[in-house]
DNA sequence: ATAATAACGAGA
DNA sequence: CTCGTTATTATC
């Protein structure tokens, strides 16, 4: 039933009409009369008799396409309950709009097959969490040598591991893909790697075993660069790309093609993640930490998630890929639900640019050039040099607008409450630091780093322009990229490109220096993944610069003591993830637990939380005010109590519907933000 | 939304 | 005890 009120989440029978037999398969759209009116809904199974006494007539089928396919409805079920959310808004996500005009054109001679998956099997009747893995419960789907009884015919041709060669667990893993073995890597990329080619190697050789694929990236410009790199590859026409931003007709179209079995490839922005696949074997996502990966309709599934549950439900291949490493990519890693793809130290060092941090007060006093762009003289030179060598440079500069927080003002670190760990925040210039999430005062802060008594607002990083920049090496051309335009490649000459995260442009041959400024502003935003973000976004930046031996050099303003900062100069993020999910089983935070935010009128959050039977060891923390006089509640269990956790809240919002609550409370488990 | 049903209370 | 009205609940 494809309306989204949590009390009416399950199937309801109906009878199929004579006429309608030959249409009504399960996976097609279908209307049917329900509470007197006619609303849409989708035909999940076929069945003999039926336990309820008075049925119905199924009243129209909309269309003779099942377009949901048995894998993608059983993954959708399972992305509903651990996200305590309804079928129907999953489907949503997962089915795009049916366009009519596509269908015509698609559908002439291709009718869509629903083999399994080979070696599918059933999920264990408890899938505890959709995500086993991090309860270590999980088979080990490592690639090992010990060669998987998978009998498969013919000896499959090698696909050449190219890139994969850096990595020593790289060629193991294209082979296991190859074989059909559902192998799960969790690859940490090299400075200057080309993902891409890496991804479509990774495709290749799921191909060239008989299977599909679908790889996740966060980006249109991700998803050019990962479309060009397969069509080089695979050559064209054996793969779609499935992305909302391609409009409604195109994307319909893409995905009637991979449900038609027309191609056995998806790529796409995470409106791919429910791609549905023919004989599926591999499931990839690149720059897993990047927030766009986080769907922000209801039930906010995020793509990494979502992909290791469909490769969990169906013994599929994971590949969770990105040049920086999140704590959840790491949990993989250390509950052994994935193996990590890492390339050797020695690889590592003679890949890495030389890399440098300097202090952010800057010594400029003798370089007027440094002194007008407000540059650190190290900066200022370290991009002379390269603009002299006829090289390009790359400027990162964050965007404005992070939420102000609290820090220490001594050694810096963020101002956490005493008692649950919440963000501190000031409420006014000279007022006590009060705590966001359960609003205790913090009188007496002393900071747990360095015992400093003393509390600074942290400002956000004033954004230096262009213009300054340009002033400050005048003659050189300047590009910016940003939110308005972003440029996907720039020349490989002397220039400055001037970025913002994420919307930093390809050099032909690699920055000769890239300077990552105001650092500040990332390390201190009142955000748990602060840290985690800012190293994402230098490292991000940082591989697009030439490797060392080739004079590429990356300057990062920042504390060179900080451990972000640290992971970045030794290009070590694993060793980074596994401080941080150490430190968030400390604190009690996602991914080490699971947590859910409840949002909405103060009221209706307290009738919600009330209404749950929440797990006997969940806490409850709050409330803390949100925006637009609403407030938010979070709630915390261990993870093996996850599934439980969800499910309360999700009966808990239904007992709501039933009853017609008026206003209305927004269940969100693992936000990406909690504060 | 709407119909079936349970709950309730007043009047006989 | 019955009828009529109102809250509650399920909706194939």
């Amino acid at each position: 039933m494809d309306v989204p009120l949590p009390h009416l989440d399950r199937p309801f029978d109906y009878l199929v009409p004579e006429a309608l037999d030959a249409d009504a398969r399960p996976g097609v759209r279908v209307k049917v009369r329900f509470a007197g009116q006619l609303v849409d809904g989708w035909l999940l199974e076929r069945a003999e008799s039926s336990e309820h006494p008075k049925l119905a007539y199924l009243e129209k089928v909309v269309s003779p396409v099942p377009v949901l396919s048995p894998e993608v409805a059983r993954l959708a079920r399972a992305v509903a309950d651990r996200y305590a959310g309804s079928l129907a808004d999953v489907l949503r996500l997962a089915v795009p709009p049916r366009h009519a005009r596509a269908e015509k054109a698609v559908t002439t001679d291709t009718p869509p097959t629903d083999e399994p998956a080979p070696g599918g099997t059933e999920p264990d009747g408890s899938p505890a969490d959709g995500t086993a893995p991090a309860d270590g419960t999980a088979p080990g789907g490592v690639p090992s040598e010990a060669a998987d009884a998978g009998a498969r015919p013919g000896g499959r041709a090698e696909v050449d591991p190219r890139g994969w060669r850096d990595y020593p667990a790289g060629p193991a893993l294209l082979r296991a893909l190859t074989d059909g073995r559902p192998a799960r890597a969790v690859w940490s990329a090299l400075p200057g790697e080309d993902w891409a080619d890496r991804y479509a190697d990774a495709v290749a050789a799921t191909v060239a075993g008989g299977r599909g694929a679908v790889v996740v990236v966060a980006d249109a410009r991700d998803l050019d660069r990962l479309d060009a790199a397969l069509t080089a590859v695979l050559g064209a026409g054996r793969h779609v790309r499935l992305a909302a931003a391609d409009g409604p007709a195109r994307r319909y179209r893409a995905f009637l093609t991979a449900r038609t079995g027309g191609v056995d490839v998806v790529i796409g922005t995470r409106a791919a993640m429910f791609a549905p696949v023919r004989r599926l074997g591999l499931v990839a996502i690149w720059d897993d930490g990047d927030d766009l990966h986080a769907e922000p309709r209801a039930p906010y599934p995020h793509a990494r998630d979502v992909l290791l549950t469909r490769a969990q439900l169906g013994d599929i291949a994971a590949v969770v890929g990105g040049y920086a490493r999140t704590a959840e990519a790491q949990l993989l890693v250390e509950t052994g639900w994935a193996r990590e793809v890492v390339a050797d130290r020695a690889v590592v060092r003679a890949r890495t640019p030389a890399m440098a941090p300097t202090g952010d007060d800057p010594q400029l006093a003798r370089d007027p050039g440094a002194a007008s762009a407000r540059l650190p003289s190290l900066a200022w030179t370290t991009a002379r040099d390269a603009l002299r060598a006829d090289l390009p440079v790359l400027v990162q500069v964050p965007r404005r607008g992070y939420v102000p927080s609290v820090a220490c003002a001594d050694c810096r670190a963020p101002a956490r409450c005493p008692h649950c760990a919440g963000p501190l925040a000031l409420p006014s210039a000279q007022g006590t630091p009060a705590c966001r999430w359960c609003g205790r005062v913090a009188a007496a802060y002393a900071c747990p780093e360095c015992g400093g008594r003393r509390l600074r607002a942290s400002v956000t990083g004033a954004r230096r322009t262009a213009e300054e920049l340009g002033r400050a090496f005048p003659g050189v051309p300047v590009r910016t990229s940003g939110r308005e335009e972003v440029l996907a490649t720039v020349p490989g000459g002397a220039g400055l490109v001037i970025a913002t995260p994420g919307a930093e442009p390809v050099a032909e041959g690699g920055y000769g220096a890239v300077l990552l400024l105001d650092s500040w502003a990332l390390l201190t935003r009142a955000d748990l993944r602060a840290g985690e973000e800012a190293l994402r976004r230098w490292m991000a930046a940082a591989a697009l610069a030439r490797p060392g031996p080739a004079g590429g050099r990356v300057v990062v303003v920042a504390d060179g003591a900080l451990a972000p900062v640290q992971a970045l100069l030794r290009w070590d993020s694993a060793w980074f993830a596994a401080r941080e999910l150490a430190e968030r089983r400390e604190l009690g935070f996602p991914p080490a637990v699971r947590m859910a935010s409840v949002t909405g009128a103060a009221e209706a959050v307290a009738d919600l939380l009330a209404g749950a039977r929440l797990p006997g060891d969940a806490e409850v923390l709050g409330p803390v005010p949100a925006d637009e006089g609403r407030e938010r509640m979070l709630v915390r269990v261990p993870r093996s109590r996850a599934a439980a956790m969800a499910e309360a809240l999700h009966a808990a919002a239904g007992q709501r519907s039933a009853r017609k609550a008026a206003d209305p409370v927004r269940l969100q488990v693992d936000p990406l933000t909690l504060f």
